[in-house]
DNA sequence: GCGACAG
DNA sequence: ATCTTGTCGC
């Protein structure tokens, strides 16, 4: 996809990082741009190599209406920043935005296994990779960062707000009937009601949305030395769909 | 000082 | 994220 270089450095000391952070935060638009269609959704993940010292980022491109895989990428980066808390961007954004780079097609939307708008500082990884992408973006994760919540109802579908204090910052969705909810937020260019239809329509089988469920399991793929695993595992299906 | 803490 | 097998439960 288009992707134009990132705008600041990635290197940054915790301090500066957190500064970067309340500077762009104020630059995410939480608006669908009109008529803008989400039928192709690419999901993103990363992993880590055994020592630790190399990222392993993924995407894959998934098409919401015929439900099958249309294209998928990854990238390597060498680990430039540890793991804090509310800085996660800084350790992955830079291998996820490469291999997003290497797609062909032009994403609808992004689909993040992290927080969006559900943020201490309001600038989780999925507002910074839409921000630089320029393109919608929503976060989806597994557990909570901050905020406070009731447990919604059982039912596919249900969901209840993710509060700061008296502010909305994301739903909390449970995407099949008895399994654990997700957290859903605003990365950027779309509204929280549309980020929570996305991922329940990409939530067709499994708890999480399908785009991410396969750039994870491509990720360990290519982490295992597997990587010819997925590209069959793909295949498979779509012959299987005929 | 004591917890909490995306992946 | 990662270390790791079998196992309890629906």
């Amino acid at each position: 996809m288009r992707l134009p270089p990132s705008p600041h450095p990635w290197t940054l000391g915790v301090r500066d990082a957190i500064a970067l952070q309340r500077r762009l935060a104020g630059e995410v638009r939480s608006r669908l741009p009109p008529g803008a269609p989400l039928r192709y959704v690419a999901g993103v993940d990363a992993a880590f190599s055994g020592d630790g010292r190399t990222v392993i980022a993924a995407c894959v491109l998934w098409d919401l209406l015929e439900g099958s895989v249309v294209e998928w990428r990854s990238a390597v980066r060498r680990v430039r920043f540890p793991y804090v808390p509310g800085l996660l961007s800084f350790r992955e954004a830079p291998a996820v935005l490469a291999a997003l780079r290497k797609l062909r097609a032009e994403p609808d939307a992004i689909l993040c296994d992290a927080h969006g708008r559900a943020h201490p500082r309001r600038f989780g990884m999925a507002c910074h990779v839409g921000l630089l992408a320029g393109r919608p973006t929503v976060g989806c994760a597994k557990s909570r960062l901050v905020g406070q919540h009731e447990d919604p109802p059982v039912a596919r579908g249900s969901w209840r707000p993710l509060l700061d204090g008296r502010r909305v910052i994301g739903s909390v969705l449970r995407t099949q009937e008895g399994v654990r909810p997700v957290y859903v937020s605003v990365g950027h260019l779309i509204d929280l009601a549309a980020a929570r239809r996305l991922v329940l329509a990409c939530a067709v089988r499994y708890r999480l949305p399908e785009p991410s469920r396969l750039a994870d399991q491509l990720v360990r793929a290519i982490k295992a030395g597997r990587a010819a695993d997925f590209a069959a595992m793909v295949t498979v299906r779509v012959s299987k769909r005929h």
